[in-house]
DNA sequence: TTGTAAGCGTTATCAG
DNA sequence: CTGATAACGCTTACAA
């Protein structure tokens, strides 16, 4: 026996020695059959690749480790059926799920969990299921780096769209319009041009605009990655950046400063966004009476480098409220 | 009943027809306990920071999802005892373990586990267990870039060095110091700075470089992170890099290419290295009888960038010779 | 305090 | 080809 009261500490002194003599070890799989607890959280990503996914599973394993929890991990688009099978071959080996899905229609799924098993939506779709949430306020930081490029004085702002279909790209361009009514600024159509959150497609964008008669001033990528692209493909036509067209990404990753000119982008804390999401389904399984559900938003902050033209150092900006929090 | 040449196709549909029906999904945990077979390999990783683990990551579990397995991941600093506590608590969830683990000294282990349990070592330094081991090339990686140094003429080249105790820091130490000698070049300790593979302490190695007498004409970084700190530490004493100056990393990291100069690095495909470590070990689980052990060595290649003075575009060249394997 | 038996959800091994 | 029954390795509850 493992730990408890029934016992005296001679005799589980005694145990403890003889198992230790045996390299005795006890079988998990065994020992959850009849605890009904794996200490494992299932992690489901779209991908893997690139510092976004690499950093938020560092944030969850953090977290789940810090509390004698494991990880196990799935990458697949999980469209349909394939997240079906994926959450089914999970069954019985996790004790509760983080699924992150940026294009989870969330038509399905559900019948296929036993009822109430612990979920946590990461950067999903609003949907009717009645599981806890967490989402990046894209919508606040677009806002907020588009106002930025209108403060600067910019008319013509451009916008290199994310990925179709993709949930934080619509938000994200979402905060882009509205930004440019209140702006008084009309919704430039000939000025959006569809990326695919890829540095190709940024490349392709910046050519696609630079070919435009009327040019704009001003270029807003959904993500770094495609903001480094768009830089490179003004750099090919010798446009400077800022002092002819200023940029602005979205999640400063780690190269955004290193980029030259650094790049002014919407920070992101996504280790922390990992962390959070663990935290919350780690209370949920601690605190299963809790039954309320929750549907949070993280903040984001608008980091301004040299690429937009302001200024020569970086500051940063709030582009949200602090974490807020509505519990429905 | 799911798959058996014991039954009949319409039964077996029946079946099928009921269990889909009644959202029936086999209990993974019981499933196992019976069969011995988890589906699911353990991956243990020193940390989770940065661009090499997450492409490990994602390069074993690509691998591993194509074979339907899963990946049960835990990340820290596995010495001694903490090792051993993770490779129990893993005892009846998986299958196998790839295990990377720079710093592990190798004296422990082995007992925990039990006898002939399938292990796939990657990057840790040799030891006497016998295991299926996979590292890099760090050697002769280094190697190529140190002689890649000395054909452009410099005699004066420095070192910044990688954490201490770590095996891929030595490795690569050990190519600096073999391809000096080869050259003819004599020693120079005072030429060799310890640093840790952060940014930062690049950063410092940089600026002690300049703080030299006789300063080097060029300076080999462990690994690009100190690469690109040492960069920003030229630029903070306006040394002019390549001119006065030439640098080499190693890993080359996706942002090598994007900082300015663009930067010359020994190329690791990381997600190849992790695919292959994956791929030992789910060899090893479908033919057990296969007891024989191989130690392989990943290849990597020198790619040429501005910051080395030799050219303007990129080439590489191969650091190693191809996939060696050496099966003993 | 200690030993013994039941059962967790499967698969495997047998007689019907 | 089908239906019972015994494991798998553990925890827990209950009786000695």
């Amino acid at each position: 026996m493992n730990d408890s009261a029934l016992v005296t500490d001679e005799t589980r002194a005694k145990i403890r020695e003889v198992a230790a003599r045996m390299w005795y070890t006890p079988h998990g799989a065994a020992r959850s059959l009849i605890t009904r607890r794996t200490h494992t959280i299932g992690v489901l990503l779209p991908d893997l690749y690139g510092e976004f996914f690499s950093e938020v599973i560092r944030g969850i394993d953090l977290t789940a480790q810090h509390s004698g929890y494991h990880c196990l991990v799935s990458s697949a688009r999980h469209d349909g059926p394939r997240l079906e099978a994926a959450l089914r071959s999970m069954r019985g080996r996790v004790d509760g799920l983080v699924l992150m899905s940026p294009e989870f229609t969330g038509e399905l799924s559900y019948r296929t969990l036993p009822g109430g098993f612990p979920v946590v939506l990461l950067n999903c779709p609003p949907s009717e299921l009645d599981c806890d949430s967490l989402t990046v306020a894209n919508y606040e930081g677009a806002y907020a780096m588009v106002r930025h490029f209108v403060g600067l004085g910019h008319r013509r702002i451009a916008l290199i769209n994310g990925a179709a279909g993709n949930f934080d790209a619509a938000e994200r361009r979402r905060g882009y319009h509205v930004a440019l009514r209140d702006a008084g600024l009309p919704a430039m159509p000939e000025l959006e041009i569809q990326g695919d959150f890829t540095e190709e497609s940024g490349h392709a964008a910046a050519l696609a605009l630079l070919a435009l008669a009327d040019r704009p001033t001003a270029i807003f990528a959904a993500n770094d990655c495609m903001a480094i692209g768009a830089l490179s493909g003004l750099r090919d036509r010798r446009v400077l950046v800022p002092e002819d067209i200023a940029i602005g990404g979205f999640d400063d990753i780690p190269m955004a400063r290193y980029v030259v000119p650094a790049l002014t982008s919407v920070h992101v804390d996504i280790s922390a966004l990992g962390e959070q999401a663990a935290g919350r389904l780690l209370a949920k399984l601690h605190h299963p009476a809790n039954v309320e559900i929750s549907r949070e938003t993280h903040p984001t902050t608008l980091v301004v480098r040299k690429s937009c033209g302001a200024q020569n150092g970086s500051s940063s900006v709030s582009a949200s409220t602090p974490p807020r929090r509505s519990v429905v």
